[in-house]
DNA sequence: AGCAAAATACTCCATTCGGCTGATTTCTTC
DNA sequence: GAAGAAATCAGCCGAATGGAGTATTTTGCT
């Protein structure tokens, strides 16, 4: 099989030359080009066509991040893998809505580096464990809504405010339910109750519990 | 190091038996039950006070799904992995809206399910590389909003949508950027044509990006 | 069987929202 | 400096929304 094409972007020449060494030990994979600078990066990947890109966030120019979305938009097939030593929520998430496949923070790189470019390679996404548990945690309900107050709302209810979640109008959510519209109407008032809200927006926040 | 206690909840006869194997010889972990109904399981989990919970999602009396919210509910601290053939969206964002730490799916159990134990006793979120994938792609934002539409949004039309998001009225939004509500409304008609939707709510669904 | 909770349905009323049309004033940008 | 985009403000109208009150039927559970 053909060998995947490897872009390292980096701008610590200690760090381009100690990853750069253990991206050509590694079977299977040509390093292609090492890039210092996020602009330089997102002008000339493109003609490039790497198969992988190992990316760091703190770049001059242009953050790691930015790069990902940049080149993403052109090339969607491309697998980029975030190569750095943050591992806060903002440069976690973000990588990962800028569409970023792995993470790996570097302290576990030398070793952790082979399975996870299999693993990229072979359909998967690795990531660090604490960046794993993280993610997985992102989805978890916190307690305060769901068990305190999204859990005394009852089965209609919740089925109203999943529709009204949805972008329904009450028109909609009562053909969809073959109620009423004025049950709709009931529903959503014992809804907006128990949430404590004045409106649907404010429903449709508690149940995404986005508090930002 | 005091062995961890493990706790099977699955009710096929045969995969008792297989799984149940498997877990009996791996070092540093003691499987204390081995349980084949989902209302029984969060019955009698509690009183157990197991580390590891692995957790199939088809069961009898109570989805494993359940189980993980109700036993969570009251125990936050066990770490649950799902053990399962179900790799759908709803199986996996579900497990993991109801606080699954890690999700396997069946196949690829007997060669991982011992770093998939270490990964999560050290803090870790196993998955089968398939599921990670989802997981990190659930994050994607999808070209067509954030790209060709969400980007089209003028600064003062991003700051009104901003504050929709956040549940605020045209009125609140006014008051809030030093503007008239016709302003708001000039705004809101421009964001909602833009984004090609009709309300606030469908607006807000495609700022977080909620599909479905 | 009987009670409590949930689900259903309706009315009245005030507010809000969204569509439509228009306009003036910056601010960039070429 | 002219063209165009962005931001501002305004009024009208009909539809949608949300609050309060009330009442009946159904369900769930003991």
């Amino acid at each position: 099989m053909k060998n995947k094409t490897v872009i390292l972007v980096e701008d610590d020449p200690d760090l381009q030359e100690s990853i750069g060494q253990i991206i050509r030990h590694l079977p299977g994979l040509d390093l292609i080009k090492i890039i210092g600078d996020g602009l330089e990066a997102v002008k000339i990947i493109p003609d490039l066509h790497p198969d992988l890109i190992f990316m760091d966030i703190n770049l001059p120019g242009c953050s790691g991040i930015e790069c990902c979305s940049t080149l993403l938009a052109e090339n969607p097939e491309i697998l980029i893998l975030m190569l750095t030593s943050f591992e806060d929520d903002d440069s976690v998430f973000n990588s990962l809505k800028a569409g970023a496949t792995g993470y790996l923070i570097k302290k576990d790189l030398t070793l952790k580096l082979q399975e996870a470019v299999e693993d990229l390679l072979s359909g998967g996404s690795p990531m660090s464990p604490s960046i794993a548990r993280r993610v997985v945690n992102s989805f978890r309900k916190p307690e305060a809504v769901s068990n305190q107050q999204l859990e005394t709302l009852t089965i209609q209810e919740e089925k109203v405010l999943h529709l009204l979640s949805k972008g329904y109008q009450y028109r909609e959510i009562a053909n969809e339910l073959f109620i009423s519209i004025f049950t709709v109407k009931t529903h959503l008032r014992n809804i907006y109750r128990k949430l404590q809200v004045r409106s649907g927006t404010e429903a449709i926040l508690k149940l995404f519990n986005k508090p930002s």
